[in-house]
DNA sequence: TTTGTTTCCGAAAACGTTTCCGAATAATTA
DNA sequence: TAATTATTCGGAAACGTTTTCGGAAACAAA
């Protein structure tokens, strides 16, 4: 199965290879006429211009990298979803690679996307970690690089954030509002920024509402459901049970109530429970879930056109986006 | 930031660069220590091959293409976590395109891969369409392509396939031996042709155990979880109540015993319930559904080695892999 | 010493484009 | 009419590799 290339092309009509390439890259030294029965026939002939020989040429492969820490969950999946949206629109190949949290694959996925030239990638690291070190070294080598999510805000790189803390504190606000006030968070890892920073959202609400520090709690969990269900465990064998519990999110907090339920503890009239990070699920939990929708899509969205804009013009200084979210209240923390 | 090529590290050591590359590519006719001595000075000099000009030269891509309805579901992830790691530990990259459960979009990424020179292709189709024809022309054309999942099994190509049959057949009977015997299904979509294979089994089961016609119904529904709510509601509304059901997928289970649960109707008491593609939100439910696992990393390590074959051996006869599933049992759909 | 084998290496073609440069023709201006 | 400018095109270099071919050097066998 021989390629159609330029040069059968080119023979077939008689003209020269680069009258060719004119007409399938809309040069304006081409007649107008000959374009158009170059392009007649080349579309007879089944030719398309190959790809890897363009790249060369022209020194850029057209490909972004992505790495992220996992898509089994929705929320990289739609972040994906996004970048896809952006840079196919503008004739780009999006590499996806996964690191299954681990700092070593990473590491590993970065090099090879780097190795395979992309002309720029998107980062949404496991955490913080020396790799830091490594990605901004690229960075100063001209790669551009978009961090996303897990990431600190004084970096000195462009980046696309949520804001964690504003929206922590929102969600933990609405619990107090509704006469709550032995609140327990369950705080994720904190060797997540993004826990960090939730966390001082959680603590921001409760010195404004004057609560004492006896009345929270601030437990360290990781980020499946198993660690809701064994923290929630525990709290009921060690009779500590506050009025509602914060979750970092919605997959920790479907875990938790899984285990309140078979010990027909009632969510809200005993415990009420806020997720985070809304999932799909939230509706189908009873009682339905509130959380803190994050907006995904545009954050995927607002990395990739960061990223095109600094390929298209590299002496762009970093910019920081920092993103909003939706706190939607559901009968999970509604006082009857 | 020039890239070091081929040429400054031959200059560098005197030497040509037909040496160099023979240091790089493992070939036998090269002294040991000048291969030593050229890729030491090469990793000093910070130079490794470019990729995109070994693939023209070699007239192949080492990228493989991917295109699945969606990945925002586990299903679909885990699919391609197989193939990444199957690829990836053969040095290929892996390009994975979402149709959005749309034809069009699907036919437009195939190509798009094609035309990117992709050296295999991996198709999960949305669904039995006139783009099959297309993939089957490019197949004829020279370009490997496994089908995965949605497929018939007469197609004349590779595939790797869920047997859900059997699956479907055993949840079914299963339900049959635990005494329910008026059991409705909800079938999923029927242009799907995984979903006429299910009812298949369920009608297997059916006609085995000598159940009448009119103690069952297999109701057309949707792939979500608010098509379980919504065909649950209309089931209520008129009265028209099971002993149990035997859901498409785990989503469509879970928006039924959402809408079971605020109607007071329990689960597996008044109706047992049984899901398929198994989810990992099968524990975090109550009662724990049952369901039928579908052995995803398998089906994509299998799709995975089985292109990697064809590539290295394009004259392979079509082959067909088939694979088993694992029925688990929980509360749901056990009589007390 | 001659011949034949290995072993190692360089020159150059090939992969399929883009793009720079210059030339031929056509159109415009002086 | 001559000179200038636009328009359109072909030739060839460049992109960075791999690979084929042939030749030199080194070594063994005759």
């Amino acid at each position: 199965m021989k390629h159609v290339t330029i040069k059968d092309v080119a023979k077939r009509l008689n003209v020269s290879i680069s009258s060719v390439s004119r007409a399938f890259n809309d040069k304006y030294d081409i007649k107008k006429e000959t374009k158009e029965l170059i392009l007649k026939t080349a579309e007879e002939m089944g030719y398309f211009p190959n790809p890897i020989a363009k790249k060369l040429s022209q020194n850029k492969t057209f490909n972004i990298g992505v790495v992220v820490p996992e898509f089994i969950n929705e929320y990289y999946s739609e972040i994906i979803i996004g970048i896809q949206e952006v840079f196919m629109g503008h004739g780009y190949q999006v590499l996806i690679t996964q690191s299954d949290e681990n700092p070593e694959i990473e590491l590993k996925n970065v090099k090879t996307l780097i190795h395979s030239m992309v002309d720029g990638l998107i980062i949404a690291p496991t955490m913080e970690s020396t790799n830091m070190e490594y990605y901004l070294k690229e960075l100063n080598n001209g790669c551009p690089i978009i961090f996303m999510s897990r990431v600190k805000e004084n970096l000195q790189a462009s980046k696309v954030l949520f804001n964690n803390k504003k929206w922590a504190f929102f969600a933990t606000e609405h619990l107090i509002r509704q006469g709550y006030s032995k609140i327990y968070y369950l705080a994720g890892s904190k060797n997540l920024n993004v826990s960090v920073d939730r966390i001082d959202g959680f603590k921001r609400a409760m010195s404004k509402h004057k609560i004492p520090k006896e009345r929270y709690k601030i437990l360290e969990t990781g980020l499946l459901a198993e660690d809701g269900m064994q923290i929630m465990e525990d709290l009921i064998y060690n009779h500590d049970l506050p009025d509602a519990i914060f979750c970092f999110n919605d997959r920790v907090a479907m875990g938790v109530i899984s285990i309140l339920k078979s010990n027909a503890i009632k969510v809200p009239q005993d415990i009420a429970l806020m997720g985070f990070t809304e999932t799909r699920m939230v509706n189908l939990m009873t009682p339905r879930l509130s959380s803190v929708k994050q907006p995904t899509f545009e954050m995927g969205k607002s990395a990739a056109e960061l990223l095109h804009k600094q390929i298209h013009n590299s002496l762009m200084e970093p910019q920081t986006i920092v993103l909003n979210g939706e706190l939607t209240i559901r009968e999970s923390s509604v006082r009857n």
